[in-house]
RNA sequence: GGGAGUGUAGCGAAGUCUGGCUAAACGCGACGGACUGUAACUCCGUUCCUUCGGGUUCGUAGGUUCGAAUCCUACCGCUCCCA
């Protein structure tokens, strides 16, 4: 299978603007591909990896993969079909593009990897050269047309914004130029961003200059849902954020009817090795081989083997260990990727532990859940709301291990 | 600039004409519990705060009234139509 036949197999394909043009280019030898990414916050997330898993596959298929860190367009902001963005500080940009680079050096490796920032030529761009070198080469005509901009038009769109989709038009140029770029990536919605660029590397360079884009189609869970968020809240690639635990959770706690969808599209398994996981699923949903395995594999690819063992290690102790009888070490062991909170070795009344743990919202939550039997306090249940907390009881008086509901752990440490 | 409408709990949406029975229907979501495969489905409970006496809510500020989400006035926001 060639790289546009997997992806398709794969179920990561939208659109493609020459698949036999491009496929020969790939052939012809090594041609480069990117992935742009506007720094609008400190680290990556779940959906961000979608875009990165195509290139990093075209990077796996021969080619070269470029990243741009969008210092200058995230300066701008991409328009977002519904209002106009908030505009980010320097400060807080410089400080996001270097978490994000951070992250991407670590998906990629320093091997057919380029990673660029498109501040590095749009910085230096004057604005009488902008309007000139390129401005020329737009027609408002055919920008108006553009989904975004045509559905921002009802409610407004800045200038600003407006002129989006020349700067990334500039990058694609650019990238052509200085790295044999010859395919943009991205979800479904930049479309019209990579069509621009596209039509401006034939305006300068000549029809017959090759450059291709392709998308991704949009995911969704088999409840609809967009993908990516776990109880409303984004999965960062940020361990700090998102610790590898809940991250490794999050692919673990995959339907049924979702798994052979992101193992596909999630993991560099093999079609031979898919299609077993996928008969392995069917025939015995309840082992779960296929979730693990999903698990696994993305896990290691964002955080490493180790943080494999680890989130294993620690689901293990959590849904089959008997956690009572755990060493104070192995808790600050396992436990390491768990909310955690300040705590004192005096004794506490259950309710005000939880509240003021920010285990529970209110004393009323708070109550309720203790009286359900929700809590559980390291290893104990309880359900009388006059309970005392004795931090000293467990784990060498060093933690107090706290579970909410059926899989929910909070640790509070003695200080 | 002229006209119409609208703003209710995380979201959606009743209630407003015909003031009290409304801490405010219902749906979704969320959180618990049972079941289970750390699942889905289903079922059950909770979903403003509380020292459980009560306290503070229906865009904001006033007013009428024994009593207002409901009536009156002003202001703010949003939507649509006309120019």
């Amino acid at each position: 299978m060639n790289f546009i036949e997997d992806l398709k197999w794969r179920g990561a394909l939208n659109q493609v603007t020459d698949e036999t043009g491009l496929i020969d280019a790939m052939q012809s030898g090594e041609i480069g591909a990117y992935v742009g990414t506007d720094p609008t916050a400190d680290s990556l997330h779940l959906g961000h990896l979608i875009p990165f898993m195509v290139l990093k596959r075209f990077q796996n298929a021969g080619g070269k993969a470029i990243i741009i860190i969008g210092g200058a367009t995230g300066a701008i902001g991409d328009p977002r079909p519904t209002t106009e963005r908030q505009l980010l500080s320097p400060e807080q940009l410089r400080e996001n593009e270097k978490g994000i680079t951070e992250q991407v050096t670590k998906l990629f490796g320093d091997d057919h990897t380029v990673i660029v920032n498109n501040n590095d030529w749009l910085g230096q761009l004057t604005l009488t050269d902008f309007l000139r070198d390129y401005g020329k080469l737009f027609s408002i005509n055919v920008m108006l047309k553009k989904d975004v901009v045509a559905s921002r038009l009802e409610t407004g769109i800045s200038f600003t914004e407006f002129t989006y989709q020349i700067l990334q038009g500039i990058d694609f140029h650019e990238l052509w130029r200085r790295h044999n770029v010859q395919l943009e990536i991205g979800g479904s919605d930049q479309w019209g961003n990579i069509t621009s660029g596209i039509d401006l590397i034939h305006s300068i360079e000549g029809n017959e200059a090759k450059a291709f884009g392709l998308t991704i189609p949009l995911m969704t869970d088999s409840s609809g849902k967009k993908f990516g968020k776990s109880e409303g809240n984004a999965i960062w690639l940020n361990p700090e954020k998102t610790s590898p635990y809940t991250f490794y959770q999050f692919w673990f706690n995959q339907s049924d009817e979702d798994v052979v969808k992101y193992l596909k599209y999630f993991t560099f398994l093999g079609v031979d090795e898919i299609n077993a996981l996928e008969q392995e699923s069917k025939n015995n949903p309840g082992g779960r081989v296929a979730q693990r395995r999903l698990a696994q594999e993305v896990t290691k690819f964002v955080h490493g083997e180790q943080a494999v063992s680890d989130a294993e290690k620690l689901s293990a102790a959590l849904f089959t260990g008997d956690v009572a009888n755990l060493s104070a070490t192995d808790i600050a062991d396992a436990f390491g990727g768990v909310p955690s909170f300040d705590i004192t070795a005096d004794k506490k009344n259950i309710v005000d532990f939880l509240v003021d743990g920010e285990v529970e919202k209110s004393k009323r939550q708070a109550r309720e859940d203790v009286t359900n039997g929700a809590i559980t306090i390291s290893g104990e249940k309880v359900t009388d709301v006059n309970f005392e907390i004795d931090p000293t009881k467990h784990y060498e008086g060093k933690f107090v291990l706290v579970r909410r509901g059926k899989k929910k752990y909070f640790l509070g440490t003695v200080k």
